[in-house]
DNA sequence: GAGTTTGAAACT
DNA sequence: CAGTTTCAAACTC
């Protein structure tokens, strides 16, 4: 069909004009909503949907993220999760510039590549006007994907009217069924997609506009969260079956930086199931990123991956794809599963930085049974007090070479943590999977592991008796300030030093020099707050030893490896430790990205942290800097109110953080004119009956 | 891989 | 809160 100018997408003038025209008649008479209701609705709905673990399980670590951005852009992405009509009726009535959608349904349908492309969303302006736009343009796709056309079929538009509004209709019936049907999976899948689509197009947008990019890291974990509920609706009982490729690669694309917007994202936005490969493939020469992000945020998940593999080039390709998509769907599940603790990303926080995991990831170290013992391997290799590094030539480590090395071995094994647990059943803080809000999972070598989705009840259980003793059992055991003072040129005071445990350690022998120092081992000073004695450490001595001992590198790796294992970290303003951290710097978590209360807080840190951003950078991100100063602008703006008093003693001027659980811990990041929409949102979710799945016991 | 050491977590 | 026990990771051989 012909492609409508741009033009055509201009602002709306109002709503009330499309509200006349016969297609806004026409859905209204299919859909059973009432317009009025819409906007007095679509927070509880979308919150339902958002319903993390963690807003179910309270916690201390209230997060206060939840600002403006939310109640308008998580309607959509929420909305999409459970009913695309509804998210488009959403769209209607809460956007201005989306009534106008409709209209442009089918110039959209018929010219994805304008959208895939990233250019379109990229040429537009700057305003406003762009985001809703974009939001807009959600509906014909919406529409398409409802009506099962991923291939690109165009559909007569009273058609896909017509099988929205049956799906809308057997959606409000049970918005949480199971969709049974492989057509229904699919279009899921497409919305998830289009979802993370959508994500990536305000983000950059956003970025344009200058808006906060906490907010959309937020938001973007809310959706990854969503989506993981999806994805396990769709996977679970089924772990084996084939994984969305849409989502999984979409996943990945939306992450990307601005100079991705060019990739093509036709093979997903066509729904190609081989597009998943596709993308992997063209991207892998450039070192997609993304993926590596996901993976580091799934790190514990990717080696439940099946273990056949083909050893064709392309087949490997497309199982390595394939894995990478299991493994987000098997962390998915556990994220959905996980007792309240949410998605994890903080595994994302600890990867190399100079390294895309994912890259490094072949199939046959997927292979179950090869769990990378990350941990131990990270440590080894920059522990100073490992063989790796004690026996090695340490100089040698800093050479370019051994550090390429290092970190592939980091990369490696940088996947998962699995623990050993014999008496406790798992269902202890003794065990690091519990501890860390995850479930055990295949490569574990627990005993009578009581951790699994299986017993979630008595995990949950456990969970509550831990916190109920101790608040904070589960929050962030490090926390990492800066004075977060930054000047004008954008620099700020970055000193790991300036990283300390939560509650300091108790060392007796080990001066605080091996990792049964908590504080060395999460790569941190010691404390006032420590009660260690003969304090050697590294990373700072109680006393007030700073971490001169070691040089910036070892430090920044240390510590990040030593973050490793202890996933319990807060980061605050680590941004600039990894300046060019473009995006979200903005780095969206583990994903509790965590994908989790994880999620929203904890995704963004995790990405923060997150290496893969950097690398990203590294790889040509031309116009990465612009993204920074809007990034550090809003890491100061973080009010300290919520922070738990515990947590206060530690912090100075800004404090976020990410727990394992990815939970967060506190730090209300905003100013809260986001706290209104905060508030509102909290009454919705009391209003809102809990999720299935999350059933307390 | 077995045994030891260590310190956090749990218990009293 | 302090002392003790339990536990699993870290470490050593």
């Amino acid at each position: 069909m012909d492609s409508p100018d741009k033009t055509q997408i201009t602002p709306t003038p109002s709503l009330s004009k499309f509200e006349d025209s016969p297609v806004f008649k026409y859905i209204n008479s299919l859909s059973p909503i009432e317009l009025a209701k819409f906007r007095q609705t679509d927070n509880a709905f979308n919150s339902l949907a958002f319903l993390s673990p963690s807003s179910l399980f309270p916690s201390p670590q209230i997060s206060c993220h939840r600002e403006s951005r939310f109640s308008v852009k998580r309607h959509h992405f929420s909305a999409a999760s459970n009913s695309s009509v509804l998210q488009s009726s959403n769209d209607l009535n809460s956007n201005e510039g989306a009534s106008k959608a409709i209209e442009q349904s089918d110039f959209y349908d018929e010219q994805p590549g304008c959208l895939n492309s990233g250019s379109s969303f990229k040429g537009v302006s700057s305003d406003r006007l762009d985001e809703q736009s974009d939001l807009a343009i959600e509906l014909p796709r919406t529409l398409k994907y409802d009506c099962g056309s991923p291939d690109g079929n165009l559909e007569p538009c009273d058609e896909i009217l017509k099988n929205t509004s049956e799906k809308v209709t057997r959606q409000e019936g049970s918005p949480f069924q199971h969709n049974k049907d492989e057509g229904e999976e699919r279009q899921q899948s497409f919305e998830n997609e289009r979802d993370l689509r959508k994500i990536r197009r305000i983000m950059w947008s956003e970025e344009s506009t200058g808006c906060d990019w906490v907010a959309i890291v937020s938001d973007v974990a809310d959706l990854l969260t969503m989506n993981s509920s999806i994805i396990n609706e769709n996977t679970e009982g089924q772990d084996r079956r084939a994984a969305d490729p849409g989502t999984t690669s979409f996943i990945s694309t939306i992450l990307q930086f601005p100079l991705d917007n060019s990739n093509n994202l036709e093979s997903t936005e066509t729904g190609d199931p081989n597009g998943s490969c596709k993308q992997s493939e063209f991207r892998e020469p450039v070192t997609d990123q993304t993926p590596a992000i996901l993976s580091t945020c799934l790190l514990d998940k990717l080696v439940v991956s099946d273990s056949g593999l083909n050893k064709d080039d392309e087949g490997e390709k497309c199982n390595l794809y394939s894995h990478q998509q299991r493994s987000i769907r098997r962390r998915c599940l556990v994220f959905e599963k996980s007792p309240g603790f949410g998605l994890h990303l903080n595994s994302l926080a600890n990867t190399s930085k100079d390294q895309n995991p994912l890259s490094k990831l072949t199939p046959s170290s997927m292979k179950r049974g090869e769990v990378p013992q990350c941990n131990k391997a990270v440590v080894k290799e920059n522990s100073p007090e490992t063989p790796a590094t004690v026996g090695g030539n340490e100089t040698d480590l800093n050479s370019p070479e051994k550090k390429r090395t290092k970190f592939e071995h980091v990369e490696e094994n940088a996947a998962c943590k699995r623990c050993n647990c014999k008496r406790s059943k798992c269902l202890k803080l003794y065990c690091d999977c519990f501890a860390a809000g995850l479930y055990c999972i295949e490569p574990c070598s627990c005993q009578d592991c009581f951790n699994k989705p299986i017993h979630e009840n008595k995990v949950l259980e456990t969970r509550r008796q831990i916190e109920s003793r101790n608040p904070l059992a589960f929050a962030p055991k490090v926390i990492r300030i800066t004075d977060s003072v930054s000047d004008s040129g954008g620099e700020t005071n970055k000193t790991p030093a300036s990283a300390r445990h939560k509650r300091g350690c108790n060392c007796k022998k080990s001066s605080c020099l091996k990792k049964y120092c908590e504080c060395f081992q999460a790569g941190v000073g010691c404390s006032p707050s420590c009660r260690c004695e003969g304090c050697k450490n590294r990373f700072g001595q109680k006393g007030g030893g700073d971490e001169s001992e070691s040089d910036g590198e070892d430090l920044e790796t240390c510590e990040r490896n030593a973050s490793e294992k202890n996933s319990h970290d807060i980061v605050i303003n680590r941004s600039e430790e990894y300046p060019d951290l473009s995006v979200p710097s903005s780095d969206l978590s583990r994903l509790p990205f965590a994908f989790s209360g994880k999620l929203s807080g904890s995704f963004l840190h995790s990405i923060r942290l997150s290496p893969q951003l950097c690398t990203t950078q590294e790889l040509g991100s031309s116009d990465s800097s612009s993204f920074r100063p809007k990034f550090e602008s809003h890491l100061q703006a973080i009010p300290e109110d919520k922070t738990p008093e515990t947590l206060k003693h530690n912090l100075s001027p800004v404090l976020e953080a990410t727990s394992p659980n990815c939970k967060r811990v506190s730090l209300p990041h905003r100013e809260c004119s986001s706290s209104n929409t905060w508030r509102s949102r909290k009454l919705i979710l009391r209003s809102v009956p809990p999720f299935p799945s999350f059933c307390q016991p």
